[in-house]
DNA sequence: GATTAAGTAGTTTTT
DNA sequence: CTACTTAATC
């Protein structure tokens, strides 16, 4: 370990690319980073380099990735090579950077330094409301759906009365959709609150709006440095070029001794195109193939070294993604050897397949592998049943990451919800949550009454509790009601001089809440009142940690933590976790299941444009965590929802030179099915992406069956292009376009 | 207004 | 199969 700050020692065990990466400097550099090719390490030796040679104060780097767990990660990286805490340095992700940025600025948005980050389950319940108000009965729209428009028109950075413009009229779907946009941003300012997507957003709107703000944020950010670039979306994107290009004259900044005007801060991405996977995220690959386009002076440099697979591992790796069209030309290589075979597995269904990974994982434990040192990687969550029963059985201990997360429990959110209607006067939404939980007897009716009225003397919902004896409610309620909002004020008070944690004890203890779980007979309760009590001590210990700590800072970082920086797992269990939650992590032994046709791809790809390069993608991110051994396994059939069905192996697996597999699978008949015997490689695949094959009446074609044969009739437009063909056979068949296996001739 | 019953729809999800 | 939403009853 680096005790030292010479520069020089930071650039020993580093390759050239890597050595070069550290040292380049200039305005803009993208290191396309191959999966485990030491991109953290190039990322981590760059900064400190830029302290060691005290070009760069640690308050002027700002350093951005997508989780809490990889910024911590670096934070401590850095510290470690530096030898020392390196106080006012920004290493924080995306989200959490433009929440402390907001927090200053919040008074210029109409917002309050106070206000709450709705996460994902907030903005639908709202929505719910919004839509149900908007006279959206029908059902055809759903909270989901219109959640999920929404968060695309803003991470293209289009708000509502852009959306609206661009809309079909005709579409009554678009015209609610864009109607509850407009009310759903008009309800996050009155609630003074912002949702994720809101809190880059706004960051982009504010310096954009203020470009004295922006001027500030640049003169402080001498270097700003990204992680998984290829993830980034249009309204990422637009932040970090509001950071980095140059500004206005009339708010340029000036170099105190020599006269000069300020340059731009540089900017460092890291990323690799094929392992983007996010694309249904808002994630614009875009970002990083025209990188060189974007910012002028960009410098590419490329890391092919990988440091973390074997050779075998990597050519099945690179044999997948390498089907990709349109791909920068990238190979990785490793000289650690080619190490094992990667294992193919052919299961008769689920329970078959579950027994030879957890075999399998037996076997490998034996030899002297920890459990924490294997995963067990899926395409859909489901998958994980028979692959649980398998493992309780056998007594191998696991965790699933990811899953169910504790923020999303109803009890915790309930509890913070207190926290949120006690911290932020103007949260209508908190109010409602927990205006009847416990019950209070307060309805729906009264809810409304409620709302109604606070809207008509503009006040929020919590304020107009105290007034409802002016609404002639019945006595009852309206006591009940009154002596909610009392509470809400006590605690509020309280919060003046008590730590977050003792204000939650009392709201659970006076609201009644605790006492509702206690005297319940349903026994999830009990559960339920066994993570409150996690949830307090988690917040005591928060606040021993943070003395200063207020309920808004522990609001936001709740809401902005995942289920995986939890799960830092000392313990020694296996890791089963999906494909996406995988990126980024490296196991010895790593086991994808599942490798069937309609599960990876996932069927719901085939119709989404670039959907199977995504899927694609996913494996080679699943295939490229594996360090040692790589076992690959699909069943011939499998029970998906209660009904049994028979699945091809995945298409994906085709693509692997067969001398690079072992093949483990019995090679039995189901039933009365006969399936194909696997024979090393598939020769033929059964889901085709023709890409833009467009037909036209009186062209030739090739088909896998039926032979050569004239167009006689095309209908549709684009991937939806169906194609009339008479084959020289004689038969004529309606084929799509995109997907028959067919070929212009 | 609360509880229970039927109905329905089900990828992935860093924050 | 199951989890969640809506509909119908007490």
């Amino acid at each position: 370990m680096l005790t030292s700050n010479n520069p020089d020692e930071l650039l020993e065990n580093l390759n050239p690319q890597q050595r070069a990466a550290v040292l380049h400097r200039g305005p803009a550099l993208l290191i396309v980073a191959g999966a485990g090719s030491g991109k953290t390490r190039v990322l981590t030796h760059r900064i400190a380099h830029l302290l060691a040679t005290k070009e760069l104060w640690p308050s002027q780097i700002l350093a951005i990735t997508f989780t809490n767990k990889a910024a911590n990660e670096m934070k401590l990286r850095v510290e470690e090579l530096l030898g020392q805490v390196s106080e006012g340095m920004w290493i924080r992700t995306f989200h959490s950077a433009c929440l402390q940025i907001l927090r200053r600025e919040a008074e210029r948005l109409g917002h309050s330094s106070s206000f709450t980050v709705y996460d994902t389950g907030d903005s639908r319940a709202l929505l719910r409301r919004l839509l149900r108000e908007a006279g959206a009965d029908d059902g055809d729209v759903k909270p989901q759906a219109a959640a999920s428009v929404i968060s695309n028109a803003k991470n293209e950075l289009r708000d509502a009365e852009d959306f609206a413009r661009n809309i079909d009229r005709s579409n009554p779907r678009e015209r609610i959709i864009a109607d509850v946009y407009a009310a759903y941003q008009a309800e996050l300012l009155r609630n003074n609150a912002f949702d994720f997507d809101d809190l880059i957003v706004e960051t982009v709107n504010l310096f954009r709006a203020f470009p004295e703000v922006r001027a500030r944020y640049q003169k402080k950010f001498r270097h700003v440095l990204i992680d998984e670039y290829q993830d980034t979306n249009h309204a990422q994107y637009a932040l970090i070029r509001e950071l980095t290009k140059p500004l206005a004259k009339e708010h340029a900044i000036f170099d105190e001794k020599t006269g000069e005007q300020l340059p731009p801060a540089d900017l460092t991405v890291v990323g690799d195109s094929d392992q983007s996977i996010y694309a249904f995220r808002g994630a614009d690959i875009r970002n990083i193939t025209e990188f060189e386009r974007d910012f002028v002076g960009a410098t590419t440099i490329l890391l092919e070294q990988n440091y973390r697979s074997t050779q075998n591992i990597l050519s099945g790796a690179n044999a997948v993604i390498a089907q990709n069209p349109y791909r920068p030309q990238k190979n990785l290589w490793t000289d650690s050897g080619s190490g094992d075979p990667i294992t193919l597995f052919t299961a008769f269904d689920e329970r078959n397949e579950a027994a030879f990974v957890v075999d399998s994982i037996k076997t490998a434990h034996e030899e002297g592998i920890n459990y924490r040192d294997m995963a067990v990687l899926y395409r859909t969550n489901a998958l994980t049943i028979s692959l649980e029963n398998e493992l309780k059985v056998q007594r191998i201990p696991y965790v699933v990451i990811g899953g169910l997360k504790f923020f999303e429990r109803k009890e915790i959110k309930d509890a913070l919800s207190y926290l949120a209607a006690i911290a932020n006067v103007s949260d209508d939404e908190a109010i409602r949550r927990i205006i009847n939980t416990p019950a209070r007897g307060i309805g729906e009716k009264t809810e409304a009454k409620i709302a109604q009225f606070a809207r008509k003397n503009d006040l929020s919902m919590r304020q107009a509790l105290l007034q409802v004896g002016e609404l002639g409610l019945g006595p009852k309620i309206t006591s009940a009601v009154e002596q909610f909002g009392k509470l809400l004020n006590e605690l509020d008070a309280m919060s003046a001089t008590e730590g977050p944690a003792d204000v939650l004890k009392q709201a659970l203890i006076q609201s009644g809440y605790r006492t509702e779980l206690e005297h319940s007979r349903d026994p999830q309760d009990e559960a339920r009142l066994e993570n409150l009590d996690a949830l307090l001590g988690q917040l005591y210990d928060w606040q021993k940690d943070f003395p200063q700590g207020t309920v808004v800072d522990y609001l936001a970082e709740v809401t902005l933590a995942s289920a995986q920086d939890e799960l830092e797992d000392e313990s020694g269990n296996l890791s089963l976790m999906t494909l996406h939650t995988a990126k980024g992590l490296e196991y010895d032994h790593v086991f994808i299941i599942g490798c069937e046709q309609g599960t990876l791809p996932h069927f719901r790809a085939f119709d989404e444009p670039g959907g199977l390069q995504e899927e694609r993608r996913l494996m080679y991110v699943g295939m490229t965590r594996a360090k040692k051994k790589l076992h690959l396994s699909h069943a011939l059939q499998r029970t998906v929802f209660g009904n049994t069905s028979s699945f091809l192996p995945s298409s994906f697996l085709a693509d692997i030179p067969a001398d690079l597999i072992e093949q483990q699978g019995q090679q039995r008949s189901v039933s009365a099915t006969p399936v194909r015997k696997w024979q090393g490689s598939l020769t033929t695949t059964s889901i085709r992406d023709n890409k833009d094959l467009q037909l036209a009446v009186g062209e030739r074609v090739s088909h896998e069956t039926f032979g050569e044969g004239s167009v006689i009739a095309v209908s549709g437009e684009g991937p939806k292009q169906v194609a009339e063909v008479r084959f020289d056979g004689g038969l004529t068949k309606r084929l799509l376009t995109k997907m028959a296996p067919i070929t212009k001739l």
